[in-house]
RNA sequence: AGGGAGUUAGCUCAGUUGGUAGAGCGCCACCCUUACAAGGUGGAUGUCGCAGGUUCGACCCCUGUACUCCCUACCA
C-alpha cells in the first residue's frame, strides 16, 4: 500500500478521479433497467456563461441525490444541458463586435448568428469543463443545447399545436420594450428599482375658455402621446367639462375630456392624461373609450415623427426639452421630487418602455388551470412548502405570454407571411405555398421565440420528445415524470410554471414529483454578489484553493431550506480542515491495516460479540445511529442535518474517542483483540467512505481505493443503511454505549479538573474514583487503561471515598451511575483556581436547587405536569443538593 | 398597496408534538502528546426583537407592536 500525504491535496486527486469515473462509464444511465429509476435534469446555464456560486450550490445539491440514489440501487440518471439564452447571448456577442467597431446591422441575421455560433463553439464547454470540477456526475452522453435538432423540432411542434388550439396568437399590443435591445421583454424581465424622479403638473388649455386643467405625470413627455384627459364621472369639479376639450401644449392637438371611474378622485389634481399607447393603465382606458392610439417612439425608444419638433431625441432628452419648453410657455404649474419605481430591463438596464408592437402571445390561463391543481393535490410539491402560495398566488393572476422576441439568436418563430393575403401559414416544417391562399409569396416570420420558450419543454424535449424513435420512447418512459427539479426560487414563474404546464399539455404528466427551491447565494453580509460590488467569488478559484469536496460541504452543511445562503470562504477553509481530517484520520487507519487481511468470507468471519472490545461495539452503536440519523435526514431533504450528523460522527466520536481509545490495541495489544479492532476499524472507515462519498466524492473515492476492503468504486458501492448494514451493527451494545459514556465523562471530569486548575499535561496524576456500585466499579476497571492513558493518570483507585482533605472533587452522573473523580491537589496547585473552580460550581447548582425546588413546591405544578416530569426533576434536585453539600464541604477542607 | 418569511451566543444558524437554551466557526487559556498545529485539551458567552395573553410552566401557542428581508402589483 502507498503511503498518504499528510496533508490531503485536491489537486492531486481530483482530475485523476473524474477522468477515471467518466471513462469507466459510472454515470451513465439505462434507458431500460431493472433498477428503479431516479431522474433529474439540470437547469441548463447559459451556454457561454461561466460557473457561478449559484450554480455549483445548486449542483452540488442535485449531484447529492443523484450519488446517494445511485449508491441506493437506483438508475440515477442526471441530464445536463445548456442553454442558448437568447438575449444574454446575442448581447455578449454584440458586445464583442462593437470592440471591433461592427454593429449586428452590418453584418446581417445569417453572418451574425454565424458569429453567435462561433463564439458558442468557443465557450461553449467551459461551464461543462467547470461542472467537472465541481464533480458533477451527469450521463454526458445525454447533454443537451436547447437550439439542438430534437429540441427545435419540439419547439415547433409544440407552437403548432398550440396556434392550432388557438392558445398561441399574433396580436397589436401594448409590451414592454427594451430600447437598447430592440425587443419586446415579457413581463418577468421587467425589474422595478425604486429612483427619485419628479412630478411635473402641467396646465391643459380648456378649449374655448381661459381656464386650464392641471395633470401631473412623471413622464412629461408622454404628452406627445395623448389622446384624452379622464375624470372620474362624479368629480364635482370637473363635472361639466366632459365631453369638452383642450388642446395639448406643445404639438397643439385637440383630445377630448373622458370620464372614467378608474380615476381616483383624491389623488392629485384628479385629472389624469391619457396615453394609450404607452401606459399599461391608459392603453385599458384607451381600448374602452376607442381613443387613438399614437406611437411617439421609434424601436431604438427615440421619439418619432409623430412627436414634431422632439422627434429623434432620446427618451430622457426629451423629457428635459419638454419640461424647458411647457416652462417657457408658462404652462408648467410647478415640479416636485418624486421617489417612484421605474421598470428597468433585466439584461440591458435600460429604462422599459411600454410600446405598441405586433407580437406574438401565450393564452395562459386555460394552461394554468391543470398547472394549478396538480400543486394543490400535492402531486407536485414544492420544498419548503411555503413556495406553493407564491407559486398559486402567481397562477390565479397570470396574463398572456408574450414569446416572440425581436432577435436574431433563438427559435424562429415557424410562421410565414404571405405576401399575397397577408396571413400567416404556421407550420412544422418550411411551407411552400400560402394556407390561406395557396400563394407562393412565403416569408418566415422575423422574430425568434423567448429563451424560457424551449425551456419550458426541457423536461422532455430532452429526452427525444417528439421523436417516436424506441430510444426516443423509452428513455421518456423510464425518466418522465422526473424526480426532483432543484432551482432557486427565482426562477419559479419564468421556468418552473411554464415547465409544468407544458408537461401537463404535451405529456399529460407533471413534468416532476418535488420542486427542491433553494436559495439565492449571497456574500458573507448578506448583500447580492454583483461585479459592480466586486464581492463575487469565483467557485472555481475556491476549488483551486481548499478542493472542490471543502467547497461543496460548505453548502451542504449550511444549507438551511429556503433561506438565502450566506457564503464565507472561512468556512469553506473550516471544511478543508474536516476534509483533511477525514484524510489524517482514514492515513492513521490504514497504517494499523497494512498487515491486516480481510476475511474472504466477509463479515461471518467478525468474531462474536465478546471477543469485540467495548470500544468497538461502542462505535457500532454510534455508527447505526448515525446512518439512521442520515437517513432520515435525505430522506426528508434535510441536507445539513445529515452532513452534521457525519461530520459529528467522525470528528467527535470516531476520531476523538475510538481512535484514541484503540490507540494501545493497535500498537501493542495481544493479537486477537488486534485483529478484532482491525476488522471493526476498517469497516467503519469503509462505511465513512461510503457515507461521506456523495457529499464530498473525490477524498472519499481516494481513500477508498486504498481500503483493505472495498469493492470495485465507492461512487458503485451500496450506500450504508441500518437495513443494510444490520449484519455488522448486530455487533453494537446499548451496553457498551453506555459503558463509555461513563468513562468518556470521568475521563472529560479528569481533564477539566487538570484545564481549570492550570496543571500541566506533562504533569501525570493520580487519582481516585469513588464509587459504591459494583456494577460501576467493574466498568471502570475494565476500561482502567483507557481512563490512565487518555487522562495522562499514574495511580488510580476504585473504591471508597478516603481521604478528601485538599481534593478536586466532581461527582459525575450517567443514568443511575454515580462516579465522584477525586484528584488531591497538595503539592500540585496553590487552591485558589480548584477554590473558584468550586465556587462557580456551587453557584450554579445552587440556581437548579432554588429553581426545582420552586417548581415542586407549586402544588400546580406537582399535580398537573407528567409524572415523570416530575419525577425526573425529583431526582434531579436531590442529586444538585447532594453535591451543593458535598462541595461545600469540600471548600471547607481547602481552608 | 397586497402577500410571504424572519428576529435565539461576536458571526452563520439549529431548536419535530410547551417541561431548567444547542451546534459550527470565532474568542480566551494551556499544549508541537508518535494520524492531523488545516491539530489536541479545557473554558467563557444568550431578559430567545418588544409588550400583553393562555398555562402550574412559553423560544415554542394566541393578540398586538417594532425592525429586517423577499415576492407580486404599481398611482397618474
Amino acid at each position: 500500500m502507498k503511503t498518504l500525504a499528510d496533508r490531503y491535496n485536491p489537486q492531486d486527486v481530483e482530475s485523476k478521479i473524474y477522468k477515471w469515473w467518466e471513462d469507466a462509464g459510472y454515470f451513465k444511465a439505462q434507458d431500460q433497467s431493472t433498477k428503479p429509476p431516479f431522474s433529474i435534469i439540470l437547469p441548463p446555464p447559459n451556454v457561454t456563461g461561466f460557473l457561478h456560486l449559484g450554480h455549483a450550490l445548486d449542483h452540488t445539491i442535485q449531484d447529492l441525490l443523484i450519488r446517494w440514489k445511485r449508491m441506493s440501487g437506483y438508475n440515477a440518471m442526471w441530464l445536463p444541458g445548456t442553454d442558448h439564452a437568447g438575449i444574454a447571448t446575442q448581447t455578449v456577442v454584440e458586445k464583442e463586435l462593437k470592440k471591433k467597431t461592427i454593429t449586428r446591422h452590418q453584418l446581417g441575421r445569417e453572418k451574425f448568428v454565424d458569429e453567435i455560433w462561433n463564439w458558442k463553439n468557443e465557450y461553449g464547454d467551459r461551464i461543462y469543463r467547470q461542472m467537472r470540477r465541481l464533480g458533477d456526475s451527469c450521463d454526458w452522453d445525454r447533454a443537451t443545447f436547447t437550439l439542438d435538432d430534437g429540441v427545435s423540432s419540439a419547439v415547433r411542434k409544440v407552437f403548432v399545436t398550440l396556434h392550432k388550439k388557438n392558445s398561441i396568437y399574433k396580436g397589436l399590443r401594448l409590451v414592454n420594450w427594451s430600447g437598447p435591445l430592440e425587443t419586446a421583454i415579457s413581463d418577468l424581465e421587467v425589474e422595478y428599482q425604486t429612483v427619485k424622479g419628479a412630478m411635473y403638473h402641467i396646465n391643459y388649455p380648456v378649449d374655448g375658455t381661459n381656464d386650464f386643467l392641471t395633470v401631473a405625470t412623471t413622464r412629461p413627455e408622454t404628452m406627445l402621446g395623448d389622446t384624452a384627459l379622464c375624470v372620474h364621472p362624479e368629480d364635482e369639479r370637473y363635472k361639466h367639462l366632459i365631453g369638452k376639450t383642450v388642446t395639448v401644449p406643445l404639438i397643439n392637438r385637440q383630445i377630448t375630456i373622458i370620464a372614467d371611474t378608474y380615476v381616483d378622485m383624491a389623488f392629485g389634481s384628479g385629472v389624469v392624461k391619457i396615453t394609450p399607447a404607452h401606459d399599461f393603465n391608459d392603453y385599458k382606458i384607451g381600448k374602452t373609450h376607442q381613443l387613438e392610439f399614437i406611437n411617439i417612439l421609434t424601436k431604438k425608444a427615440e421619439l418619432n415623427e409623430n412627436a414634431g419638433p422632439y422627434a429623434g431625441l432620446k427618451v430622457s432628452e426629451a423629457r428635459k426639452k419638454v419640461v424647458e419648453d411647457l416652462k417657457a410657455l408658462n404652462l408648467l404649474v410647478k415640479e416636485e421630487p418624486h421617489v417612484h419605481s421605474v421598470g428597468h430591463c433585466s439584461r440591458s438596464g435600460a429604462v422599459v418602455e411600454p410600446f405598441l408592437s405586433e407580437q406574438w402571445f401565450m393564452k395562459m390561463q386555460d394552461l394554468a388551470l391543470p398547472a394549478k391543481r396538480v400543486v394543490e393535490s400535492g402531486t407536485i410539491r414544492f420544498e419548503p412548502e411555503v413556495w406553493t402560495k407564491t407559486y398559486l398566488h402567481w397562477m390565479n393572476n397570470i396574463e398572456d405570454w408574450c414569446i416572440s422576441r425581436q432577435l436574431w439568436w433563438g427559435h424562429r418563430i415557424p410562421a410565414w407571411n404571405c405576401g399575397a393575403c397577408h396571413q400567416n401559414t404556421v407550420s412544422e416544417t418550411t411551407p411552400t405555398t400560402c394556407e390561406h391562399c395557396g400563394s407562393l409569396e412565403l416569408k418566415q416570420e422575423e422574430d425568434v421565440l423567448d429563451t424560457w420558450f424551449s425551456s419550458a419543454l426541457w423536461a422532455f424535449s430532452t429526452m427525444g420528445w417528439p421523436s417516436e424513435e424506441t430510444h426516443s420512447v423509452e428513455t421518456q418512459k423510464t425518466f418522465y415524470p422526473t424526480h426532483y427539479l432543484v432551482t432557486g426560487h427565482d426562477i419559479i414563474f419564468f421556468w418552473v410554471a411554464r415547465m409544468i404546464m407544458m408537461g401537463l399539455e404535451f405529456k399529460k404528466d407533471v413534468p416532476f414529483r418535488t420542486v427542491y427551491v433553494h436559495g439565492l447565494v449571497r456574500d458573507s453580509q448578506g448583500r447580492k454578489m454583483s461585479k459592480s460590488l466586486g464581492n463575487s467569488i469565483d467557485p472555481i478559484e475556491m476549488i483551486d484553493k481548499y478542493g472542490a469536496d471543502a467547497l461543496r460541504f460548505s453548502f451542504l452543511a449550511h444549507l438551511f431550506s429556503g433561506k438565502d445562503f450566506k457564503f464565507s470562504e472561512q468556512r469553506v477553509e473550516n471544511y478543508r480542515n474536516f476534509m483533511n481530517k477525514v484524510w489524517n484520520a482514514s492515513r492513521f487507519v490504514l497504517s494499523h491495516l497494512e498487515s491486516f487481511q480481510a476475511p474472504p468470507e466477509g463479515l461471518k468471519a467478525m468474531p462474536n460479540k465478546v471477543h469485540l472490545s467495548v470500544f468497538d461495539q461502542w462505535i457500532l452503536t454510534k455508527l447505526a445511529e448515525t446512518e439512521k440519523e442520515v437517513h432520515a435526514a435525505l430522506e426528508g431533504e434535510r441536507f445539513s442535518d445529515a452532513a452534521t450528523s457525519l461530520y459529528q460522527f467522525i470528528w467527535n466520536q470516531f476520531c476523538d474517542w475510538y481512535i484514541e481509545f484503540t490507540k494501545p490495541i493497535m500498537s501493542s495489544g495481544p493479537a486477537n483483540e488486534k485483529y478484532a479492532t482491525q476488522l471493526v476499524m476498517a469497516h467503519v472507515l469503509n462505511r465513512i467512505t461510503r457515507l461521506l462519498h456523495p457529499f464530498c466524492p473525490f477524498i472519499t473515492e481516494e481513500i477508498y481505493a486504498n481500503l483493505p476492503l472495498k469493492n470495485e468504486a465507492c461512487i458503485t458501492d451500496q450506500y450504508p443503511t441500518v437495513e443494510n448494514d444490520h449484519e455488522l451493527l448486530a455487533f453494537g451494545s446499548a451496553q457498551a454505549a453506555l459503558e463509555i459514556d461513563i468513562v468518556k465523562e470521568v475521563i472529560t471530569a479528569i481533564r477539566n479538573i487538570r484545564g481549570e486548575n492550570r496543571i500541566s499535561p506533562a504533569v501525570k496524576l493520580n487519582i481516585r474514583l469513588g464509587v459504591n456500585q459494583a456494577e460501576v466499579q467493574k466498568i471502570l476497571s475494565h476500561n482502567r487503561s483507557a481512563i490512565t492513558n487518555l487522562a495522562r493518570i499514574d495511580q488510580m483507585e476504585i473504591g471508597e471515598d478516603g481521604n478528601l482533605v485538599k481534593c478536586a472533587v466532581t461527582t459525575v452522573a450517567i443514568g443511575e451511575a454515580r462516579v465522584k473523580v477525586i484528584i488531591p491537589l497538595d503539592g500540585l496547585v496553590d487552591f485558589n483556581e480548584e477554590i473558584k473552580r468550586i465556587e462557580k460550581t456551587i453557584e450554579k447548582l445552587e440556581k437548579d436547587v432554588s429553581l426545582l425546588s420552586g417548581k415542586l413546591s407549586n402544588e400546580k405544578f406537582v399535580a398537573n405536569a407528567d409524572a415523570d416530569v416530575v419525577a425526573a426533576d425529583r431526582v434531579l434536585l436531590r442529586q444538585s443538593q447532594e453535591q451543593v453539600v458535598s462541595l461545600k464541604e469540600a471548600l471547607v477542607r481547602f481552608k
